[in-house]
DNA sequence: GTCTATAATTCGATAGAC
DNA sequence: GTCTATCGAATTATAGAC
């Protein structure tokens, strides 16, 4: 039998900075524009190292680009805040203490990498649509869950990757007031 | 005095093959992945005369990449109906009979070429927020232009870019009434 | 006016020395 | 394990023949 984990040592380092250079520089330019080269400069490394680890770039790339939604279980949140609930968890997890950058990675990279694309379409329908399904009952899931994600990767779309100033300043306050309503009722699709 | 506008001929049909190969190129694959040869090719003409005539393919694509909301004068608009006329708007701009197919070209490279970025935020921030000053009066009119923003380009970020099935699916008679009514609420600011 | 040929870069990826 | 050197393909853009 091998060491199991005893070995953080060596040059996992390598791997390790190579890909937060990779998730910083795909989720500020996206995929086309990233190369290899500058991943490398930014990870203080070889190009040649990145191939090495991870074989292509395509292949860091989806080593990468990989998140869950982490939805909670809306069976279990009082029906008549489950928006406000819903928008509070999307922030917290794109702009809280423990952020996961994947979302902005997705978004600017899924309009010219199809990996990307399906990716955030399989996370959407194998995710949300399963979570609606178990706040507002079965009835037209997908019509609600189409609602849900125009509204909250719209929010995503503008103030992380466009960064339209109108969006960037609106505060969390405001928010999970205004948007929290909207999701509330495509959500429960009462209304 | 040069001829006025009498010169139809010649290859002009040339610029215009040009032109609306562009068009149809970066709308579905973004500024990154088209190439100069692949408009070329789709024209039917030599990749030269591209550079040839628009200079390079930055000039060619800020030469596309013009678009205008041509948004109604919202004073006008019987005040109880400004979210659904906004969204009817918006469709018919997007996939009715005179579609225009600008919004898919910016959204889909806003994410990689900052030329298209900040077309989108300048149009954005000089047609949408002076629109809703005259709908629902000069309070938070930054706040509201953001909200109204973030679920437009959000629903043409899903439906025409990322083609989210739910998103796409959704007929046009239910985005009328579920996003009118929560456009109705952002732009007025009420409730 | 149009196209052939090619210059000048830049990319991802590989081979092999250390 | 890491890096030097480089290959081969693809890109934008140009020069000049027809």
């Amino acid at each position: 039998m091998p060491r199991e984990s005893k070995k953080p040592t060596k040059s996992d380092r390598t791997r390790a900075a190579i890909v937060t250079a990779a998730q910083k520089l795909f989720a500020e330019q996206g995929y086309e524009r990233t190369t290899v080269r500058d991943i490398a400069a930014l990870a203080e490394i070889d190009p040649a190292l990145v191939i090495r680890y991870f074989g292509s770039k395509d292949e860091l790339f989806a080593r990468v680009a990989v998140f869950d939604l982490k939805l909670p279980d809306l069976g279990k949140v009082d029906r008549s805040k489950i928006g406000e609930n819903l928008v509070r968890h999307f922030l917290s997890m794109w702009e809280g203490e423990n952020a996961i950058g994947g979302m902005p990675i997705m978004l600017r990279s899924a309009t010219s990498n199809e990996v990307a694309a399906n990716k955030l379409r399989e996370v959407f329908s194998g995710q949300v649509m399963p979570a609606l399904a178990r706040a507002g009952g079965r009835e037209n899931v997908a019509e609600r869950a189409g609602l849900v994600s125009s509204q909250l990767l719209g929010l995503a779309f503008c103030r992380y990757v466009l960064k339209l100033p109108p969006v960037v300043n609106l505060s969390r306050e405001v928010i999970i007031r205004a948007v929290g309503k909207t999701i509330q009722r495509y959500a429960t699709g009462e209304d």
